[in-house]
RNA sequence: GGCCCGUUCGUCUAGUGGUUAGGACUCAUGGUUUUCAUCCAUGCAACAGGGGUUCGAUCCCCCUACGGGCUGCCA
């Protein structure tokens, strides 16, 4: 299993979601597990829903990723020279035949199948016709598509998360590999494709299954070798439908923008069908080339749920160094922080950090300290009107003011003349002033948010707090 | 309808012909903590159903049910 080629084969209809970023990291897993090729291969041969703003969003959306490809992309649609050649080949030796049985012919025939309950199979009417009576039909203005002629037997293969999966080959049909405008279909134009980029290892969702003998036959026609075949099982949605338009989010993007960090992502994925064999679930990147095996790729679909998803982003969050967590977040907003000095930012990601499930959890808790201004909420109104709280900050003030150091020890003696002044506990202080200095009922200690706040800025909040609850 | 695939706590999963069926997330409770979160502890919670094979089946075989895929001149 050395050096394998594998590919990636998303087609351009849509952005990059959830399941095809799992697809994509186990072929490149796979492939940098084993010094192989990861490939990228673009069908766009659908010219009716391919786009290229969303070839462009799946690049974008893998580079994000890390999931990084070797070679240059393959487009699919500029290998069609080679596909009509082969489809050529196929006809000439015999391989594949020109059948004349129209549209609205087979759908008929289906039709009536279905209506006597009998198992609808495509007339082989056309398999044997000799060149001259295709001629013919071609001179009377017949068009036609191409069938491969499969043969007798049994198609067996071996799937690597599967085993072995045995199909009867007169339980399939004489399959069209060319529609009757000349183009190549799907399960003819992979197999090709395949065959072309040298592929060792085809490693695709498991909504393949029932295509892989199609192909297999077309590798068997053209006396190919046959790849391996690894099929994954489905990602589902908290419904258990398979995930699509409907679900929450579906889109890589998506995540990327709730502050999730690809790292996370690429940990997530990789237990929704796959498990370490151990008791771990926080892995690196690396520690994931390392221990990936198919082997311990589940056959079940697996359901995506993002409150895991989270907890995972959580305890990265906590791994993950400062300076770390700051070029992530100016990674997707380079305008974050920019004001300041990376060693004050720092100090404000490691204050906030172990409380943080993600990078935009990050980002909401640090505006309390990266701008001057911050917003008071009407919802803490009630709580700041009880007592003697507005009372209390005007004395904080006070008792702050005239002292000259700024520092964890004096700000925690303030709080104490406080606390006897007013004969309350420390509770009590502590509330009515983080919500002035922060707005937040939640936050780092309120010594250590002080302390990086700086004297002035406290003061300045404190008083905004004051007009704006009294 | 036919063919193929699947089914262990709500979710992700481990597991073996004899186990108190294990872990993680979620949830609940308690503790730590100046708040929140973290962290720690405890708890709730599963072998789809029916037949076999066997001294014994969650595990092996068959059937049923349920779910999914394919069955296109979509990919």
């Amino acid at each position: 299993m050395k050096n394998p080629v594998v590919r990636f084969a998303p087609s351009p209809t849509g952005y990059l979601h959830i399941g095809g970023a799992r697809t994509a990291l186990f072929n490149w897993l796979f492939a940098r597990q084993n010094n192989g090729k990861f490939l990228l291969r673009i069908e766009d041969t659908d010219i009716e829903r391919s786009k290229d703003e969303y070839v462009d969003q799946i690049k974008n959306a893998l580079d994000w990723l890390g999931l990084d490809w070797n070679d240059e992309i393959v487009y699919q649609s500029q290998n069609n020279l080679k596909h009509q050649s082969v489809i050529e080949q196929l006809i000439k030796s015999g391989n594949a035949y020109k059948c004349f049985l129209t549209k609205t012919e087979l759908d008929s025939l289906r039709d009536k199948a279905e209506k006597n309950k009998k198992i609808f199979r495509v007339p082989r009417t056309y398999r044997d016709f000799t060149e001259e009576q295709q001629k013919e039909l071609i001179s009377q203005g017949k068009s036609f598509t191409v069938r491969l002629k499969v043969p007798d037997g049994v198609t067996i293969f071996d799937d690597l998360v599967y085993g072995q999966i045995k199909v009867n080959n007169k339980d399939l049909d004489d399959f069209i590999i060319a529609r009757s405008d000349g183009s190549p279909t799907y399960n003819f134009v992979v197999a090709v494709d395949d065959i072309e980029m040298k592929i060792s290892h085809v490693i695709r969702g498991d909504d393949h299954i029932a295509n892989t003998p199609k192909q297999i036959l077309v590798y068997n026609s053209l006396n190919k070798n046959v790849p391996i075949f690894a099929h994954l099982p489905m990602i589902l949605g908290s419904d258990k439908k398979r995930l699509s338009k409907r679900h929450a989010a579906t889109n890589v993007q998506e995540y990327k923008d709730k502050g999730f960090t690809s790292d996370s992502i690429l940990n997530y994925l990789s237990l929704l069908g796959w498990n370490p064999d151990s008791n771990e679930e926080i892995f690196s990147t690396e520690d994931l080339i390392k221990l990936f095996d198919f082997k311990q790729v589940q056959k079940k679909s697996a359901v995506f749920d993002e409150k895991k998803l989270l907890w995972i982003s959580g305890q990265k969050m906590k791994e993950m160094t400062s300076k770390e967590i700051i070029k992530e977040i100016q990674l997707i907003n380079n305008e974050w922080g920019k004001e300041h000095k990376n060693k004050f930012l720092e100090e404000v990601v490691s204050l906030i950090k172990e409380r943080s499930k993600n990078l935009n959890d990050i980002t909401e808790i640090s505006r309390v300290f990266l701008h001057k201004e911050i917003d008071f909420f009407n919802e803490h109104k009630p709580m700041m009107a009880e007592q003697n709280n507005i009372q209390m900050l005007e004395d904080f003030i006070n008792a702050v003011k005239i002292e000259d150091k700024w520092d964890k020890k004096m700000i925690e003696k303030v709080f104490d003349q406080i606390m006897n002044q007013h004969e309350v506990g420390l509770g009590k202080v502590m509330k009515p002033l983080r919500i002035a200095i922060s707005g937040l009922s939640y936050g780092p200690g309120i010594f250590d948010m002080m302390v990086l706040l700086g004297k002035d800025l406290t003061i300045h909040r404190i008083t905004s707090a004051i007009n704006f609850y009294k």
